[in-house]
DNA sequence: CTGTTAGCGCCTTCAA
DNA sequence: TTGAAGGCGCTAACAG
């Protein structure tokens, strides 16, 4: 069981451990070609391994940053976190992943937990809305954060990455008004977040410019218990029980913006039990392009988070701190399914 | 930046490294309670934390188990992810985990990877069919399998966890025949593995034994390409382009059972675009019950995977070896929802 | 080009 | 009840 250790492999390859270091550090031009495969072959004979532990101990870092997210049951969170590992396997850096179930004490005890690993930075996708806990963070490592927005209250240190939001709302605007809809609702829980404020706005001024009317729909209160209190069904059910106030919204509207994919599919949901088919009946339009969006029923026009990308810029910030900028945002791209159509 | 160590907080304590290490260790008869005392407030003040890999080089373990999925932007397996997460917290371990995008070259390698973290034992749902490699690890550490069955060909020492897939199709037989079906398919890619081997003959002994007539659809070819090559969305494509196959089977079936849920929910949509109504004019059923089965429309009858249960359960394996079977098969439980009803 | 050496931070006897 | 000391496996000088 116990694994075989650089003194080893020296001993079998008659060479000395410094060698070998070298050798496993790509220091080749170190050595002679034939030591080189001595080397090699030892390794191989013994299937060695470096041990991470003590190399971490020796050079003070490990190649590893840390990533928070609400829960990976979340679909979003799930994509995010497949992106933020290939972004940094890019780098020759591994992820570890904490779901923190939006608990503040978890969110920190899991960050201490993350600093305990000797992690490069922390990735958080998981941000509370006190932010004065995540800027104690820098001091200790870099630190990167989705989807908040930076304000007056949280630390220049903390670095922030987010889609443009305020673009999603206008381009989906710009969408439907192309397709001739004069009456648009937004349906959005309360919004306490900067960010869903910041949609609110792209909304408002999206309407404003196409001279149309807009109507904001609080979702707020549901009937039915979150079936996963992880996976963000409230938004469904949020979107499924406002159904009916869109429709009897003030303006009449004949097509609904969603504060993201799973609220539009909750809607969606709503509304063909009020009897009503998508899009010939209502226009509907999301916000993230989750997995299922494509796989719905009609597929759901929405507009995608470049989260690949996002995921490298933010492994990036990390990594080659200084190589870009604080607070980046990414443009949303518009990816027209079936879920939109001219009104009747 | 530099994080302080355990000498800072013996000296500021005024105590020697020791009795520290006692304190982190939890042998507090070692130590007077204000000795105690002292420790915990230097700690506090320093914002200490130990260094993981230090502890880890010494001690020889880590707190750390692996997991291996295919990808995590699979809604399954971020549940997987997040319950691993769950029961390894329970015994204050971490988890590490890797996508493998089923590379057989990149399992091996992340493999190797854990191996090099001084991982306690691996646990993958990402199993290829070539199980040597797999039986190779279990030299190393211990190794817990989701969703392979054991067979000759792999060792006896890769424990085994999977829910019963033969009960899981005679158990939708049953519900369907319960509603008065008495023609169902069986919808599935080719039965390669032993899983959906076992499935089939779950499937024909329960169908056999009400006395009615079974189709097996295999569904191999597509015409779409996959929207997300990680996503599994090859079952979606798969069930989507299956359904008139399905309705044009010699039992005239009214009832399909799908391998899994993904490929049920393709299989709905193209029914639907075949202008059939669910569960009016055909009932349909999957296995999994992953999160999007619920926001469905119609919101899809299925037979639950008890993954907390299959976690805890893995964990356990791994983390007190011996304690259980090496193969374990979980029941899995019907859940009733509302793409099932009686034939027309 | 290769070998020797001194720790990285912590844990654990052992002695005081 | 506390202190001193050795070493876990590796890396990076530095000396040969």
């Amino acid at each position: 069981m116990s694994e075989p250790k650089i003194q080893d492999v020296a001993r079998l390859a008659g060479v000395s451990p410094s060698s070998i270091s070298n050798f496993l550090n790509n220091r080749m031009e170190q050595m002679r070609p034939d030591t080189q495969r001595k080397i090699q072959q030892a390794i191989e004979q013994l299937g060695y391994r470096p041990n991470n532990a003590a190399r971490q101990l020796k050079t003070g870092v490990a190649k590893m940053v840390g990533l928070l997210v609400p829960s990976l049951a979340n679909q979003f969170f799930g994509s995010l976190a497949c992106a933020v590992e290939t972004a940094a396997a890019r780098h020759q850096c591994h992820v570890m992943t904490f779901s923190t179930f939006r608990d503040p004490d978890r969110e920190r005890a899991v960050m201490a937990d993350l600093l305990a690993y000797g992690v490069q930075g922390i990735i958080t996708g998981s941000a509370l809305n006190d932010t004065d806990h995540l800027a104690a963070m820098t001091s200790r490592c870099p630190v990167v954060a989705f989807d908040i927005k930076r304000s007056e209250d949280n630390h220049e240190r903390i670095m922030t990455i987010s889609v443009d939001n305020a673009a999603a709302t206008a381009m989906a605007v710009e969408h439907l008004v192309a397709l001739g809809h004069r009456s648009i609702a937004l349906v959005s829980p309360p919004p306490y977040t900067l960010n869903r404020q910041d949609r609110l706005k792209g909304f408002q001024q999206a309407i404003a410019q196409a001279g149309i009317a807009g109507e904001l729909v609080i979702a707020d209160a549901t009937d039915t218990p979150p079936s996963d209190p992880h996976g963000d069904t409230q938004l469904f059910e949020l979107g499924r029980s406002a159904a009916a106030r869109i429709l009897a919204a003030p303006g009449k509207p004949t097509a609904a913006i969603a504060i993201n994919d799973m609220m539009a599919i909750g809607i969606g949901v709503g509304l063909k039990q009020l009897g009503l088919r998508i899009p010939d009946d209502f226009s509907l339009i999301g916000i993230d392009d989750i997995f299922f969006s494509a796989a719905h029923d009609p597929p759901l026009t929405t507009l995608r988070q470049p989260i690949q990308a996002m995921a490298d810029a933010a492994v990036q910030r990390i990594l080659a701190p200084g190589a870009g900028q604080v607070a980046e945002l990414f443009p949303p791209e518009l990816i027209v399914r079936a879920s939109t159509a001219a009104p009747k």
